[in-house]
RNA sequence: GCCGAGAUAGCUCAGUCGGUAGAGCAACUGAUUCGUAAUCAGUAGGUCGCAGGUUCGAUUCCUGUUCUCGGCACCA
C-alpha cells in the first residue's frame, strides 16, 4: 500500500531521477514546514512546492524571518530527518479536511480546499504527526532527507497576487547525496564567478551609478563590445533583406495616444512638459504639450510606414532601428545589465500581408536559431497565445496562433506553450536564455500585431487595386543590447571569442631592450586592423602574462631578445597555450580569420 | 511598488561593545631589465552612501533618504 502510495504520479515526470528528485523536495518542504511550526508557534502555512533545485515554503509568521532563524529552522528539521517518520497519505473528505485544518487554525489549506474540483481526491500526508493538505507524491521516509540547506528569505505574495497579503517564502536545497549537495553549493560559488555585474567591473566593461539607475555606463572597452554586436546585426540584417533608419526619440502625447501606450503603458513611461518655465508660471498653468520618451520603436515605424502610399510589392518591409528606449521600470525590478531603465533593441518591425506571415516567422526562427548557434547559447523557445483580455476577433487570433505554429514546425524547432501569455494584441514567440543563476531572461522575441495598423490606419495597395491593412510583426534577435551584453558576459565567463574581444592582442616586452621591436610590432598590428595594446611595464614578463590572463585577452605576443633577432612574435593563446614563435604576417593571418563575424554572409 | 539584507580606499574585503579607520591587489616614486600565472623598497589614497537626531563626542546607536543585492509583484 504504501509503496504503491509513493510511486504514483511517477508517469508525470520525464524520469525517474527526476521524480525522485522531486519528490525528495516537496517531502523536504514539508519538514520544513513542521520545524517552522516548532520555531513561530501558530505560523500558518501557504503552498510549499519543489522547485528547479528544490523548495520553498510561503508561510505567516508574526515576525520577519532572520538568517538567525534559519539555523534554529535547520537545528529543528535535523531532529524530524532524524526521527525517521514514514511519510503516510490519508484520503479525507472534504468536510473531514476542512475540519481538520480549521482546528488547527490553517486558514490558507482550509481556503485552499474550497478551490480545489468537486470531484477531486483531497488528501493529506502524515509524517509523525505533522500534516499536510498534499497530493504527493512523497519519499517513504523523513530520513531520506538529510542533505539539505536552507538558503534564503524573501517576500512574497499569497498566491503570487499583489493585492494578497506578502508572506514569507523561505528557499531551501536537498539532494540525495551529500555530495550531490556540496557539488551545487559549489555551484552556486561558481555561477557567482561568472556574474556579469561582476566581470564587468572586473574587466573595465561597463559602470553604474547613483545618479543614473538602471542605465550603463558603458566604459571603452564595453562600448567596444556593444558597438561590435551592434555593426554585426545591421550586417547581418541588411543581408536579410531590412532597411535600418533612424528615429526620434521625444514625441507629442498624442502619438502615445494613437499608439494605445498612453492608456496602456504611460505609468513606464518617461513624459514631461514641452515648454520653458516661466518664472511665475506654475506647472498648471503651462499650457505646452506633452512630450513621452520613446519606450518602444513601434510607433515610429508606423509613422514611416504611413508616410506614402504602400504597394504590395514593397511588402514585406522590414524596418530596422537601434534606437534609445526608455522605460521607468519600479526600482526593485532593476537589476545589473539584465533588467535596466534605459538600452536599445536589435528591434524591427516587418510589414507584410496575413499569407507572408508563415513564411516570415519560419524565416525570423531559423535566424534567430543561427544567430544563437553561433555564440553557443541554449534557447528555450515559448508560444505565448490569446490571454483573457485581448483585442481582435477569436477567429483572426486561432489563425495567428495556427500560423506561428506551423512555423515553429517547419523550423523544427522544439517549443514550450504559454496559454493565455500573448500580448492584448496578438500572439507571440519568444526565446528565453538562462543566466549564470539559472534564471532565464526573454531575449529574442517574435510577436503578430493586428492592432497597431489599424490604430495608425495603415493600408497598402493590393494586387487587386484595393486597399489593406497591413499586418506587423515586432521582433528582435537579441532582445536589448544590455539584456544579451549581460548573458554573453556571464556565457564565456568573460572570455570572449576574438570577434566581440575589445582587445584582440596585448604585445609585451620581455625587456626593455626589446622596446624597438615591440613599438614596431604594435604598430603593424594596429596597421592591419588588429585591436592592440602594448604592455612596456617594467614587470616581470611573468607578471604581465598573469595580468593578461586575468583581463582575458585573446592573444599575447612577447617580444624579448629573441624576436628582436628574428623579427617575428612568441604567441600565447588564451584558449591554445603557447604557440611559439609566429611571424607577424603569420599572426595577423590568424587573426583575420578568427575576428570575422560568425554569423556574417 | 512590497518583504528582507547591505553600502568602509579604484577593486575585494576586515574593523570600531560610540573616542574620526586597516589589509591585499591596483595607483604613484625609486631601484631592478628580467623569457610564459605575482621583483624589491617606499609613497599616497577614505567627510566609513547622503541628510537629520541622540551624545561631551557618531563611521558605529536611532530616524529618514538614495542606491545596490536576494526574492515577490511587474515586464506590449
Amino acid at each position: 500500500m504504501a509503496v504503491e502510495d509513493h510511486e504514483r504520479g511517477r508517469e508525470a515526470f520525464a524520469s525517474e531521477e527526476e521524480y525522485r528528485l522531486h519528490a525528495l523536495r516537496h517531502s523536504t518542504a514539508h519538514i520544513m514546514a513542521e520545524a517552522i511550526g516548532v520555531v513561530f508557534p501558530g505560523a500558518r502555512f501557504a503552498i510549499g512546492p519543489a522547485t528547479k533545485d528544490g523548495f520553498f515554503y510561503d508561510v505567516d509568521v508574526p515576525r520577519s524571518i532572520t538568517p538567525e532563524d534559519l539555523a534554529r529552522i535547520e537545528e529543528e528539521m535535523k531532529r524530524v530527518v532524524k526521527r525517521n517518520s514514514p511519510f503516510e497519505k490519508k484520503v479525507v473528505t472534504r468536510d473531514e479536511a476542512v475540519a481538520l485544518f480549521g482546528a488547527a487554525g490553517q486558514d490558507f489549506k482550509v481556503e485552499r480546499i474550497s478551490l480545489l474540483d468537486e470531484a477531486a481526491e483531497i488528501s493529506i500526508y502524515d509524517h509523525g504527526g505533522f500534516v499536510d493538505l498534499c497530493r504527493g507524491p512523497h519519499t517513504p521516509r523523513t530520513g531520506n532527507c538529510k542533505h539539505f540547506k536552507l538558503l534564503k528569505i524573501s517576500g512574497a505574495y499569497l498566491y503570487g497576487d499583489s493585492a494578497n497579503k506578502q508572506l514569507q517564502r523561505v528557499y531551501g536545497t536537498v539532494w540525495p547525496t551529500k555530495e550531490a549537495l556540496d557539488q551545487y553549493l559549489f555551484r552556486l560559488e561558481e555561477a557567482k564567478k561568472r556574474d556579469h555585474r561582476r566581470l564587468g567591473t572586473q574587466l573595465g566593461l561597463f559602470m553604474f551609478h547613483d545618479y543614473a539607475p538602471g542605465a550603463a555606463f558603458w566604459l571603452p572597452k564595453g562600448e567596444d563590445l556593444y558597438h561590435t554586436l551592434s555593426e554585426a546585426m545591421r550586417t547581418l540584417l541588411k543581408d536579410e533583406g531590412y532597411v535600418p533608419v533612424r528615429t526620434p526619440m521625444v514625441f507629442d502625447k498624442a502619438l502615445w495616444e494613437t499608439s494605445g501606450h498612453w492608456a496602456h503603458y504611460q505609468e513606464n513611461m518617461y513624459h514631461f512638459a514641452e515648454g520653458h518655465h516661466h518664472e511665475g508660471a506654475s506647472d498648471e498653468e503651462d499650457d505646452s504639450r506633452i512630450l513621452g520618451l520613446k519606450p518602444m520603436n513601434c510607433p515610429s515605424h508606423m509613422l514611416i510606414f504611413g508616410s506614402q502610399r504602400r504597394s504590395y510589392r514593397e511588402l514585406p518591409l522590414r524596418i530596422h532601428d537601434q534606437g534609445v528606449l526608455h522605460r521607468n521600470e519600479v526600482r526593485g525590478a532593476l537589476g545589473g545589465l539584465t533588467r535596466v531603465r534605459q538600452f536599445c533593441q536589435d528591434d524591427a518591425h516587418i510589414f507584410c500581408t496575413h499569407e507572408q506571415i508563415q513564411s516570415e516567422v519560419a524565416d525570423l526562427l531559423n535566424l534567430v536559431r543561427r544567430v544563437y548557434e553561433c555564440f553557443g547559447l541554449g534557447f528555450q523557445a515559448k508560444l505565448s497565445t490569446r490571454p483573457q483580455d485581448h483585442l481582435g476577433s477569436v477567429a483572426l487570433w486561432d489563425q495567428a496562433e495556427e500560423s506561428l505554429e506551423a512555423a515553429l514546425k517547419q523550423a523544427g524547432l522544439e517549443y514550450k506553450v504559454n496559454v493565455g501569455d500573448g500580448a492584448f494584441y496578438g500572439p507571440k514567440i519568444d526565446f528565453d536564455v538562462l543566466d549564470a543563476l539559472g534564471r532565464d531572461w526573454q531575449c529574442a522575441t517574435i510577436q503578430l500585431d493586428f492592432q497597431i495598423p489599424q490604430r495608425f490606419e495603415l493600408r497598402y495597395i493590393g494586387a487587386d487595386n484595393a486597399e489593406h491593412a497591413p499586418v506587423v510583426i515586432h521582433r528582435a534577435i537579441f532582445g536589448s543590447f544590455e539584456r544579451f551584453i549581460g548573458i554573453l558576459i556571464e556565457h564565456y565567463a568573460g572570455a570572449f571569442p576574438l570577434w566581440l574581444s575589445p582587445e584582440h592582442v596585448r604585445v609585451m616586452t620581455v625587456s626593455e631592450k626589446s622596446l624597438s621591436h615591440g613599438l614596431a610590432v604594435t604598430a603593424a598590428l594596429k596597421a592591419a586592423g588588429v585591436k592592440v595594446t602594448f604592455n612596456n611595464n617594467d614587470d616581470k614578463i611573468g607578471k604581465k602574462i598573469r595580468e593578461g590572463i586575468g583581463d582575458k585577452v585573446p592573444y599575447m605576443a612577447i617580444i624579448g631578445e629573441q624576436e628582436l633577432e628574428s623579427g617575428g612574435v612568441a604567441v600565447r593563446s588564451r584558449d591554445h597555450g603557447e604557440l611559439g614563435a609566429l611571424s607577424v604576417e603569420d599572426l595577423i593571418t590568424r587573426l583575420r580569420a578568427e575576428a570575422r563575424v560568425p554569423f556574417s554572409a
